[in-house]
DNA sequence: CATGTATGAATGAATG
DNA sequence: CATTCATTCATACATG
């Protein structure tokens, strides 16, 4: 069963316009926050680190945990760039440079690079296969930015929707699916896209607990993450 | 002939995730600033701060709240008793099964008992150890669980989908809103917003502590907008 | 309404 | 690669 959202234009024009807002005001943040920095320089708070979490509390011991790697955004940011080029095949070599150009950003190791492709894929594929049967002209998933979407695959539901559409006159019902919704076509007509940028910022988890330099002022480009989120277009013929 | 766009969950979720990046910049912004300017004006001022909270505005809508998967006390005594039955290697092909079985309990996915398990089996084993090794020197290991850091993260938001339990017979539910895709029925609307209107989303954050960016964030045209883009529902009935 | 706890989910790393 | 383990995160839910 195909099942999705639907927005009208006046809807989908408020939403840019307020993402529009969100993007301004986080380029004038860090505008500002600029100058201010550059005044006083120092400034030396910086890297505040992550864990560092002075709060824990307890007395005594101190965070001694922190084992396993954490990218950064900026690092995710890199690698799934990388991973969506499609080189599924990062040489032992390709690793090294990939290491050495996400070291910039954070600590890290080949071996984590080595794992982290390892796990993008086994785990975008198994997201894959658990969702195949929906798809229903499967390539009108846009990229909508993403790689592979996260783990959030449409519920399963409970096979039985079998018995006839029966509520046709209010329903969608559509025998053929492609007969009754005309998706735009994602190849030839540029879908829309709440802004035309690139985007690539996979906000995957908490970004709260990341330095957030890794993430801004340490990216070279130095700036927001840009929205590109695409939609279909969706025509209803009038029921039958 | 009518004209929407539409998303699909996946679509929907990116975009929200999306956005939540932008608040989770605007917040860390305003985090740093705080900190760099405690070191020139330290303490004193800042304090004055009131809690304007200008954001909270909280349109107060009752978010739809189905993220985190929960059994229904059935479908966990079914779980437990095949847990017991010792069987710790829930195959591929048993994972199936027992989602199938379970299905007929309440929404539930493959995913799901996945999951069950593998925390099932870790916590259990976890929690044994955790009693009997008591006898061994535990020395400095007075807090062995878990730090459970404090530290104050932005929001993020989860979600996932899957929605409403029981939406397949009717196909478009609508908001209010909209008079323009009036066809369906309107019994039963469920409408849906993109993020919850409390106001968690804005980079707003504890009580007063921005001082420097209160202007900013309070200009008219700059103020973080409500983001409550509500979305219909429609459903495809599979063809026959 | 704040704080603590149980637990579903995400993910780095390890193993075959 | 395919699976599994271990650790961590975030939220649902219970408590005072």
């Amino acid at each position: 069963m195909l099942y999705v959202k639907v927005m009208t234009d006046e809807q989908l024009e408020t939403l840019r316009k307020q993402i529009a807002v969100y993007a301004t005001i986080c380029e004038q943040l860090v505008e500002m926050h600029k100058n201010l920095t550059a005044q006083q320089d120092l400034a030396g708070v910086r890297l505040g680190n992550i864990y560092c979490d002075p709060l824990m509390t307890s007395a005594g011991h101190k965070i001694t945990s922190r084992q396993r790697w954490t990218p950064t955004p900026v690092q995710l940011q890199i690698l799934e760039r990388i991973f969506d080029q499609g080189t599924g095949t990062p040489s032992k070599q390709k690793i090294k440079e990939i290491t050495s150009e996400l070291s910039q950003h954070g600590q890290i190791s080949e071996t984590n690079v080595y794992n982290w492709f390892q796990n993008r894929r086994a785990r975008s594929k198994r997201k894959q296969q658990n969702s195949a049967p929906n798809a229903a002209e499967s390539e009108v998933e846009t990229e909508v930015d993403s790689p592979k979407d996260k783990k959030t695959k449409p519920e399963e539901f409970h096979s039985q929707q079998n018995s006839d559409p029966r509520a046709e006159d209010l329903c969608f019902q559509n025998p053929e699916i492609s007969s009754d919704l005309h998706f735009l076509d994602p190849q030839s007509s540029k879908e829309e896209t709440i802004f035309p940028t690139d985007g690539s910022l996979k906000p995957t988890r908490g970004l709260g607990q990341m330095s957030f330099y890794d993430g801004l002022l340490s990216n070279p480009s130095m700036n927001v993450p840009e929205l590109s989120i695409s939609f279909y277009h969706l025509t209803i013929l009038p029921g039958s």
